[in-house]
DNA sequence: TTTATTTCTTAAACCAGCTTAAGTTTTGCG
DNA sequence: CGCAAAACTTAAGCTGGTTTAAGAAATAAA
């Protein structure tokens, strides 16, 4: 069963669903690593289901430094959100950190699949209820708690991030310098060997 | 028309809607100025539309001080979301900064709305993705935006906020101390009189 | 395998925003 | 109204995290 599929029953609990239907709204594209799926200033015309993989959503601020504001690991959706909804040109750059397959569907489609499946009313309730409540914990630890804590947490709630992405790149979602995040794990490092 | 039903319409752009089974599954409820609707630490119960007035919800540090983290004028709904939806105790005070009105809903009752009601799942969808849409905003401008510049962006997008809100309680959700933000002000007040 | 490029580390100097502390103004309430 | 409490302001001193700069290590290219 297709990745997707298993992934609206899972949040959906059960309901029984025809693959067919669903997949035909979507389609598979496959990318390599450091290849771009989304230009910045370009018309936003997809939305992305990660099938395996990995990308980031990143904009590049005024002194030149590439600010990533999102990740998409397997079974996670990115676009430049406001942008998809309003057909508008999208604000940031998307891009592959690994060799990564996804289903892209179009506006058009999306509109056309909320409509003609209820199911997938239901689903989208859902992964934006989940992604707006994670959105609000995020705000928190970035902008309430000191931020050594707050990598730390990270580190142990996403160990999966820490392997899989260049230090340079974690740095910047978590709102740090690179060289900042390379002392604190040059701290963190220091306080296990000598208890 | 009830508020929240024109809010529905607004959203939906237009479907039909009866008024009365979508009221049923809510209650009203007034609040003055300072009342507490969710308490830290006791079970999540209701989700509040906000008919009429203004509410925060907040948590306090380590420090004891209140750390805002959302607000919600007139037609937004405000919950803590991860307790609302897993049933477990709040992290979180809601609190009225002015005299409120609400419409409750229980998680039972948000379940079987949702259930029953077709058109609560779109809804709730556009509800959600704009939410988490803006809450990706947010994070933007607290994280990657010199304060100075996020201060006045965000008095120049939500005005109605710097006239109704306290600073102290502005400052907390803005993510900085009620000192800086009156420095903040007196800059952008000299800076307004010397051009 | 050698060379070029990018990433990561280290450390010193610096500064935006916090802490502290004291004074002023506003609000709430008996 | 009059007083207490809370909110806001101002300013000096401090600090967590950035900037800058240079070198070491890893990746990619050739």
């Amino acid at each position: 069963m297709h990745p997707l599929i298993q992934h609206i029953q899972k949040l959906t609990s059960g309901f029984e669903i025809a693959e067919e239907p669903i997949l035909s709204f979507f389609e598979t594209k496959d990318f390599k690593k450091k290849d771009i799926l989304q230009e910045e200033g370009k018309r936003c015309s997809s939305y992305f289901f990660v099938v395996k993989g990995c990308l980031r959503l990143f904009f590049t601020d005024i002194n030149g430094v590439e600010q990533t504001m999102q990740f998409a690991l397997e079974n996670w959706w990115i676009t430049d959100l406001n942008a998809f909804r309003s057909g508008r040109k999208s604000a940031y750059t998307i891009q592959a950190l690994e060799e990564t397959e996804v289903l892209a569907i179009t506006a058009a489609n999306y509109e056309l699949m909320l409509a003609e499946l209820p199911i997938a009313e239901k689903y989208f309730r859902l992964v934006y209820e989940r992604a707006y409540a994670a959105s609000l914990l995020r705000i928190q630890m970035i902008s309430r708690m000191p931020k050594p804590e707050f990598y730390e947490l990270f580190q142990s709630r996403y160990p999966e991030f820490i392997q899989r992405i260049p230090q340079k790149v974690l740095a910047s979602f978590l709102g740090f310098t690179p060289e900042y995040l390379s002392e604190l794990r040059k701290n963190i490092a220091k306080r296990k060997s000598n208890p």
